[in-house]
Parts: C-alpha cells; structure tokens; sequence
RNA sequence: CGGGGCGUAGCGUAGUCCGGUCCAUCGCGCCUGCUUUGGGAGCAGGAGGUCGCAAGUUCGAAUCUUGCCGCCCCGACCA
C-alpha cells in the first residue's frame, strides 16, 4: 500500500519519498532548506562521531569560527571569490520593523550596515584571517583544526541532502611549514574519508584528484572520493585540498623558520557533508524503503513482540527485555517496540522503510519453542534460532550485512566502468547504461568543457595510482599518456 | 534565469475546461468505543477547511479576469 513510487519510473521521486515517508527529513518553509528530523539526525550523528574520532586519532582539533564574515575579507583571494561569489546569502540590514501601513513587518532602511556580512559558504577566508594571529613560528606549526558547522550556498537548483541551501558539514583547516607535509596532510585525510565511507557506510569509492576545472576554487590540487548511485550518476563524496600558499600570501600569514626567515605557511582544507547522506539512500535502498549500513544505523536490531492474552504478553516482554540488555552489554543498539498502539504487520513495513538492518519478531509460538524470528534487511532472509543464541551471533550477523552491502556496492561500481576509445562510443554507453566512462583525454582544459558540452558528462576524477597507458584523446585525437573517468554526476 | 507542472483539512487528492445542485469529494492519518494482533486490521460514531494571497467581474466564485506569493520537476549553474 505504501510502496514507493519505483526507480524506474523517477529517481527523483523515489529518492524525495523516500526521505519523506522513512522520517530522515522534512521539506521546510525556506527554499532549498530542509528539516532534519529526529531519526536522520541520529544517522548523522552516528556519522560524526566516527569521523570526529579519525580527525582526533590523526591529530585534528575541534574549533569554531563565526556564521558571519565580512564582504571584504572576500576580496582577499581572488579565485577563491570567483568561486563562491554567485551563491552567496548576504547580510545587509539588522532591524525589522511594523510597516508604515500596519499590515506587516519590513526591513528598516534606518537599519543598514555599513559593511555586508556575508553567511559563510565556507569559512577559509575568516579562518585565515584568524591564523594570522595564531601563527608566527615554526613551533606553532602545523596547526591542524576541524569544525563542525552550518554553511550557506544560494544554489539556482537544489536537491535533499545532495544539495540543500543550509547544510551540515565539517571542514578542516591545516597549516604546515613545508609543501610536503600539506601535500601529504591533504592526501592523508583523502584516505580518511574514504576509510569511513567503505568501512562504515559500506560505500565503495574512486580515490583521485580533480581535473583543473573541477577544482576547488583557490586550490593547487583537489583529492576526492567519488561514489556511484543505483541510476548510474556519480556523486563526489568528500573531498581534499592541498591549497599551496594561496591563502597565507591572501591572508599575510607567514611564520620565522629555524633560521630566522620569514615564510608562508602551506594549507589543506578538506570536508564532508550531509551529502553523505544522500549517497547513502541512493545507494543502497530499495523500492521498500532505506537500507541503512549497520555501523551507522541509529537502530540496529529492533524487536517487535506479537501476542494474544495478557499473560503472554509479559512473558514475551521478560523475554524481550532479557534480549534487550544482553545486545546492549555488546553496544549494540537495539530498540524494544511494545506500542500497542500498533499491529506487528504495520512495524515490518515501517521498520522496513526505516532501513533497521535486523529485526527480531518474538511471538507466544516462538515463546513455546524456546526461539525468535530474526530477519535482515538487506536480503529479507528470515530464519528461527534459539532464544540463548550467543551476542556473537548478532554481531557476525550486523558485520555480514555490512560486507554484503559493500560487495553488492562494488560489484555495481566495477560494472559500471566502461572503457571508451571514441566520443560516439561514450555518448552511446552514457546514454545506455550510465556510470563511468574510462576514456583517454588530453588533459587541456578546453577538451573537456567541449565534451561536457556534447556528453553532459565531466570528469570525475584522474584515479590515484591511475596506469599509464599511451592512447589518443576521445575528443581532440591528441596523444594521451592514461585514462580518465568520466560520469554524469549530481 | 529559461521551459513545464502545481497550490483545496496533518498528508495525498476529486471538483476548475462549461460559475449555482459544493456552508466542498474521497483515501490515509487523528479522536471515542468494541472486536482484533505471525506482513501496513474490521465495524460503528466523531473532530478537523481563510479552497495560496489580494483586488475585480457577477444576484452568486474553489471554478472567470488581473496582479502577487510559494513549492516541485527539467535545463542552465554547482569545492
């Protein structure tokens, strides 16, 4: 009854109901903005503590800088605004006021700032305005922060979670002495990321670095994961800058090396976003709802009791409620649902939509046998096993539908990369099949906006570790030293 | 910014072409009661509405006219 619309018939609509109707989010009454409800905050917040973890155990700080930056701070670095400068929101008064007609509240023109502010679309320029106070000798290098935050991007189209107006993300900010260490701090945290995307969103990506028109606007190199979703569109997931001196030299920030000389200081930034989120629905649900990794599930296992007489129905809750602290002396997170408000065939489907990995049914049959239903997810496999079946058991069965996901995630990925060796061909498996397209290019930019004009398709990234191979450009027929993936993408 | 679609109860909708029989249809949800409970329960009763906003035409507007606002989709755009 409540099925969802299917992928084939529109993506797009199977995804937005798909947030809607699982409880992650709601639309809210600002465009492009959206309400996180409850649930999917507890997703993100599953999330954020995995990776706050891997920022600290890689040396990372939590700070915080202000929502507000002034216009001119943006003037600094010139690439940098070029970049952001067509979607930002703006500050430019301070006071509302009842109109002179009496019919509602207007702006007070009395009100006006002498200089805008600007809501951060991210917050390199005010960070490094800030550096410049903290930074004045080697010994205070590196400097490695992280925030937690909302930023800002007045996008002409938006998309839930994919790209949301607001959104939440962290954004990290080093400063090294050496082009070497950022290099290597910038390429680090590439890993990192992809370190949690596979191993707990079950999310199997490309590590490589963006072509230079993809690149992050004031960067010298951006790194990145890309993500493939169910309709064959790739999805840039994180990503990592090594940014050169361009914002010291903006910024003025310099530092008195051993030997007494003045130096710029080398930077990274690097973040992730709610976006994740969205990669996650896309990749792994289905037509019944979400199907959410286990390691990041905000319930893992949910019991659902089914009975008739009163007095069964304490025996199932003493039995429920004994399953309830064995699982939770293990961490993992479990969920007793005794409303009786609600029939056990309506929390199948609801859990269902939901995405909980397992669930476990305890019925007064059951109850007899001494055994509970337990029925995962992602295959809809059930099965009977014994009411002391061992944790070890719940755990295996958690980590299983982990790698299962990522095994399904990835044979799609390897299927979808498709050599090319001519622009018809390209055009033809874009059309066709969708996903990535591995096709020699010449590396100048005027080739790939050419075959972005004719494909819609960009380049995703030049993989790390990419093998050489002598070949001729799709597009321009010049010679080429490798492959480089192309994709649509969101 | 261009093209398309939409705005009626918490959600989803019928009615709009061709004004009156609409103090507005149906489903979900909500409230009360009883029966139910192993895959989104059944019956009975009930609550809930500035028909996006404003002005106009008319004896009469959800319906026609004008203006405005908002949302969604596609495109352009997008670390």
């Amino acid at each position: 009854m409540n099925k969802l619309t299917t992928r084939a018939a529109d993506y797009s609509q199977w995804y937005n109901e798909l947030i809607l109707k699982s409880g992650l989010a709601d639309q809210s009454a600002v465009r492009g903005c959206m309400v996180i409800k409850p649930y999917g905050f507890a997703l993100w917040e599953n999330m954020r503590n995995v990776l706050d973890k891997m920022f600290k155990d890689t040396g990372h700080e939590n700070a915080y800088f202000p929502l507000f930056i002034p216009k001119s701070f943006f003037s600094k670095e010139a690439s940098h605004v070029q970049g952001f400068a067509k979607e930002c929101a703006v500050v430019t008064h301070y006071r509302l006021k009842n109109s002179e007609d009496g019919k509602g509240i207007v702006v007070d023109p009395e009100s006006k700032l002498e200089e805008e502010l600007i809501v951060r679309p991210t917050s390199e320029t005010i960070i490094w305005h800030t550096y410049k106070n903290w930074i004045q000798s080697y010994r205070d290098l590196p400097l490695l922060i992280n925030q937690w935050a909302n930023v800002v991007r007045w996008e002409m189209r938006t998309r839930a979670f994919l790209r949301t107006s607001e959104f939440l993300w962290q954004e990290g900010h080093t400063a090294h002495a050496t082009k070497e260490e950022a290099i290597e701090e910038a390429e680090k945290m590439l890993h990192v990321y992809a370190d949690f995307v596979e191993n707990f969103m079950a999310l199997p990506v490309i590590k490589g670095v963006k072509s230079p028109n993809e690149r992050f606007a004031g960067a010298i190199e951006t790194y990145c994961i890309e993500a493939l979703m169910q309709d064959g569109k790739a999805l840039q997931a994180g990503t990592s800058h090594f940014l050169g001196q361009n914002f010291a030299k903006a910024f003025d920030v310099q530092f008195l090396n051993k030997d007494n000389k003045k130096e710029f200081v080398w930077a990274t930034s690097w973040g992730v976003s709610t976006r994740l989120i969205g990669a996650l629905i896309m990749a792994h649900s289905d037509d019944e709802g979400l199907i959410l990794p286990p390691k990041i599930a905000p319930v893992q296992i949910v019991i659902v009791p089914i009975y008739k007489s009163e007095e069964k129905k304490a025996l199932i809750k003493e039995a429920a409620n004994a399953l309830v602290k064995k699982l939770q002396k293990e961490n993992i997170r479990v969920k007793f649902d005794d409303r009786e408000n609600e029939r056990p065939g309506w929390k199948f489907a609801e859990y269902e939509l939901k995405g909980v990995p397992l669930r476990i049914t305890i019925g007064e049959k059951d109850l007899e046998k001494n055994q509970l239903e337990i029925c995962r997810r992602d295959t809809k496999e059930k099965q009977f096993i014994a009411l002391d079946t061992d944790v070890d058991f719940y755990t295996n069965r958690l980590q299983n539908i982990h790698d299962n996901l990522f095994a399904k995630a990835k044979a799609f990925q390897q299927q979808q990369i498709t050599p090319a060796n001519s622009l018809e061909e390209m055009q033809q498996i874009l059309e066709q099949k969708g996903g990535f397209v591995s096709a020699h290019w010449d590396g100048t930019a005027l080739t790939e906006e050419k075959i972005k004009e004719l494909t819609k398709a960009t380049i995703r990234c030049i993989p790390l570790n990419n093998p050489l191979e002598k070949g001729i450009c799709v597009y321009s027929q010049q010679e080429s030293s490798q492959r480089v993936l192309f994709a649509r993408a969101y």
